[in-house]
DNA sequence: GTAAATTCTATTAAACTAATAGACAATATC
DNA sequence: GATATTGTCTATTAGTTTAATAGAATTTAC
């Protein structure tokens, strides 16, 4: 699942990159909560997290406000899906960044269902890790 | 995420279609449970599931137990997921069995993230419902 | 110094996950 | 037809996660 908390993310990161290309200044949150309909006291943790990671750049005080950490060619949306959802992984003995084997695994190499979520896994990395912001925002 | 009902449910189906293979007879929930390390109680409400879907067939009383309910050329990865853990899609605009608009969306067919989900989803099931139990068993 | 912003620390209701308990019903076998 | 064996049904629950909310603290522009 795509939680809503990477949704919300993911929605007030692509409309920061849209308004900067317009604007120069920090956008608030206030506004960005309004324009994307995200509850404002939840986008505030997330836009935290974001900047956190060097995603986002926050500007304290009166006129502050929040812009992009770095060029949007320069963001998947892998990384921000990991930051704000945890590993991509829908199980954790597929996973790259998260590798952990399963408990009742027998043997990781023959197990049909580790095989299988291999595949889906490759394909949604490729996917995610694959598109940048710049990309997402195209036509 | 996998949920550990889907993955149980999935090694218990694994098992008995190669079981079914060399035996003749249905195999006990016990049997099933041991060999697979799945807790029994939790396994009983799974393979019920999975019963009452038409994937598996069960006898009552003495010498009872579990068989396949269909032929595993004729049941997909996909199929047994959906019935254990729901749809595949994970944001519901993308889902072809489970559709529901966002709550928030202005315009589905600019939404950048549905367009970037729809592209996991399509490839995701892409692989779940083109892998059938009988290509999963294979070599 | 005051208003406008983000940041930090806590708390919480609701939903979901993974599991457990125990009574009930059906069937084979002796 | 009594008994052991096996699946079925109804209920309950501990723990975790999700999605939020509240309020005080901090920083900065003017």
């Amino acid at each position: 699942m795509l939680s809503k908390k990477a949704k919300y993310g993911l929605q007030a990161t692509i409309y920061l990159a849209k308004v900067e290309r317009k604007k120069n200044g920090p956008v608030q949150i206030a506004e960005l909560a309004a324009h994307e309909k995200i509850p404002k006291k939840f986008l505030e943790i997330i836009l935290l997290e974001l900047r956190k990671h060097g995603i986002l750049h926050s500007k304290l005080g009166a006129g502050g406000g929040y812009s992009m950490g770095k060029s949007v060619d320069k963001i998947t949306i892998g990384q921000i899906v990991r930051i704000l959802d945890g590993p991509i992984a829908s199980i954790s003995c597929v996973s790259k960044t998260a590798y952990r084997k399963c408990d009742e695994c027998k043997d990781e190499k023959t197990c049909e269902i580790r095989k299988i979520w291999k595949k889906v896994y490759d394909s949604t990395v490729k996917i995610l890790d694959g598109t940048t912001l710049a990309d997402a925002m195209k036509k």
